[in-house]
DNA sequence: TGTACATCAGTGAACGCGCGTTCACTGATGTAC
DNA sequence: TGTACATCAGTGAACGCGCGTTCACTGATGTAC
């Protein structure tokens, strides 16, 4: 039965319902925020009834992210679509950060083991969906890796100086208007490191 | 009397003891592993005593980040002497994320209340320096605010990428390789984003 | 179709931890006369 | 130069908190015969 009924003994559908309590913590106070008690709580069941889903409080904010980065492969892929690729995915990557903060800050979060392979290999489509936006500016260029990282830093630190209050939210708006709509009609990302 | 005296009652030097515990913490296991009690518990003085020289955990965090922000600021310019100094200061910027992660977390945390004036204005001259980089690479263009958002953008962002351990290591020196020493002789580090 | 039983998904109490902060206090310092 | 006293910089005990995790358990489910 997919419906949960919480009138019964069991639940029926805890594990998603425990990521989607993560979320809506993540979404109020950011990663920091997400804990296996609270989560529990809100889902109406006891802290213990975690385990039997997840291994510890890592396992559950890994599988958050693995839901994250599957949503942002998604939008990405959609931004990518534009008249021009690569302004597109740079457009939607920038607007997935400002939309979903703490799941775009707990996806590279230092809370989920640095270099850990699994999501490394989750955020590989992210550089992937880059490099083939920069490819569609040089289709046989040689240093598609190296813009594509400049590319994918360019975005990463325009999103992270935005939600850390750095630079203003208006510059994610002007942002988007040069690189979608620049004014002399040239490419409106221009790629800024090629070796 | 400037020499700490453990000796007596008084410490002497209490305050910059704690900031020098709380950046030895902020080294160790980056901005979430500073607390109040083991900063003063390395200094050997009771909890309590912080508040005589900090309103809060905040106001701490906030005096460790503006040393932070000072280091920062000299290690740009010093970079900004390079031939080319728009590419110096973006190296030199790289450099100290990976040199000091934690404080450089710290740096732009929302740990310290997103949108903290003082902090912007700490935050300041490091756009300043930035956007004097970027002078020096077009000294009469408009789109000088522009660009210097998007080379701020990209220094930050590859070293967010980085400390996150979503890029190899190996990457930053690739990066100092291309904009600090281009093999066509072009300036190495071209502006992406003009309005 | 009914029943025995293994498995599974929960419960509830407890553990130890470290944290930030407040309280009433006391020992040391420095200043006025 | 000595002394009274205000101020300052510490102490120590305690508060309440929420956390992650372990333990022994019990109620519900589903499968074999």
């Amino acid at each position: 039965m997919s419906t949960p009924n919480r009138s019964t003994y069991h639940h029926g559908a805890l594990r998603p319902a425990l990521i989607a309590a993560a979320r809506a913590l993540l979404d109020e106070g950011g990663p920091e925020a997400v804990g296996l008690r609270e989560a529990a709580r809100r889902v109406g069941v006891s802290p213990t009834a975690t385990y039997r889903h997840f291994r510890d409080k890592e396992a559950l904010l890994a599988a958050v992210a693995a839901e994250g980065f599957r949503e942002f492969g998604a939008a990405l892929a959609e931004g990518g679509r534009a008249a021009d690729p690569l302004a597109g995915i740079g457009a939607a990557y920038v607007d997935f950060a400002l939309a979903k903060p703490g799941m775009f800050r707990l996806m590279f979060s230092p809370l989920l083991a640095a270099g850990d392979p699994e999501l490394r290999a989750a955020a590989e489509p992210t550089f992937e969906i880059l490099r083939g936006g920069v490819r569609a500016h040089a289709p046989d260029s040689e240093g598609v890796d190296a813009a594509a990282i400049a590319a994918w830093s360019l975005v990463h630190g325009l999103s992270h100086l935005i939600l850390d209050g750095v630079l203003p939210k208006a510059d994610a708006v002007s942002f988007k208007r040069a690189i979608l709509a620049p004014p002399n009609g040239a490419p409106g990302l221009k790629v800024p490191w090629e070796r």
